[in-house]
DNA sequence: TGAAGTATACTCAATAGTGAATTTACATGA
DNA sequence: TCATGTAAATTCACTATTGAGTATACTTCA
């Protein structure tokens, strides 16, 4: 099946990152992986060299995946900021409104991770954020607002917070709270910056 | 050695909590908690029953720390609720600061737990997030502040989420942001909810 | 035929938990 | 006051299991 090969490493890379988003790094065993794939240990071990390579790679591929998301995302969207940031803590609610949802599986795995600095998936997952705090401001750009970085890390800041908070809890309460809050933020952000004539 | 044995299980438990907190649950063995206590882990298991166990009786046992903590920490304080919030993202920001920091012992082990709903260490740490979030609340209300609960989710979903991001990134500057941040809210939180002569 | 893909059946180390014996500190009786 | 019984505290050496990774052989398609 010398044809397949791309397809399996689909097949096996979805199947990882299930396994991990849900149960993290170490309660996920390749033996897991593999039957969620429907192979076995030694073909995972034929596209993967380790259990830590298969997580940076599972990492990275879902990073251009979300980047994807979160760009048509945007272009689906032309409003103004508030409208922009209402929409994402929208998508917030209902993504984490999902039956046995487990939070973002790059928190997840940053902060299983967070004592071994230099593993690749924390590089990873850094530079995956980092991207889409970018373009997050980007969109916020769109909308003409000044300093667009800025809200765009505040607002951020109380997503992440959603998050942490509602695995806590299972209190989809925090949601609204952060969005009422982020809304606000947007509002006096606009008047002390206000909405750019001409967006830079 | 019969009268040592609450001062063995302190030890124990103390042991567990820094690597626990470091390491999160898994990588964390029953053998390094007993050699980092310094006795075997026979002894380990007169004390607790499983590794579960003793998580969840090392969370119990920080969890009255950290109340007694943040109630010294108000007490130390008797300002507005700005300054309140400002002390609050101040030790933060030290705290974050310190050498092989990994972010929050609590919120580390419910997401390494994100997918066991009934694992007792998740109950207890839930209730210590709702009691750390009502303390605050208590704070703000002291300082006059109207409706305080409301206030101290928002800056509380900041302060999650700076700790979170801090993680990620190793950027202190979340901190600073998240602080800004619940400044603002702050200020517009007593424009419109007022500080009330009368605390409630 | 040959290389990519897959399977069976293994190795070896690590780890949660245990069985049984040993030591220690205190309470009690002489 | 001091021997001594006793239960708590502790240790050493073990089991059973799990899980990452591998040796080798078989299969399929070009």
């Amino acid at each position: 099946m010398r044809r397949s090969a791309e397809q399996t490493r689909g097949r096996i890379l979805e199947a990882a990152y299930k396994l991990f988003r849900r149960q993290g790094y170490n309660r996920v065993t390749m033996d897991n992986i593999a039957e969620a794939a429907k192979l076995t240990k030694r073909t995972l071990y034929h596209h993967f060299n380790s259990k830590d390579q298969l997580l940076a790679d599972v990492l990275e591929s879902q990073h251009h995946l979300a980047v994807q998301a979160f760009r048509s995302f945007g272009d689906g969207l032309s409003g103004s900021a508030e409208t922009i940031v209402q929409a994402m803590f929208q998508d917030l609610a209902v993504w984490a409104d999902r039956p046995r949802w487990a939070g973002s599986g790059f928190t997840r795995l940053v902060i299983e991770l967070a004592d071994l600095p230099g593993h690749p998936a924390r590089l990873i997952a850094r530079r995956h954020k980092a991207k889409l705090e970018k373009c997050f401001g980007e969109l916020l750009a769109q909308s003409g607002v000044g300093r667009p970085n800025k809200l765009a890390r505040a607002v951020w800041l109380l997503s992440e917070g959603a998050v942490s908070l509602i695995l806590v809890h299972g209190d989809r309460g925090y949601s609204a709270a952060a969005s009422e809050a982020a809304i606000t933020l947007v509002r006096h952000h606009l008047k002390n910056n206000g909405p750019e004539l001409l967006p830079v």
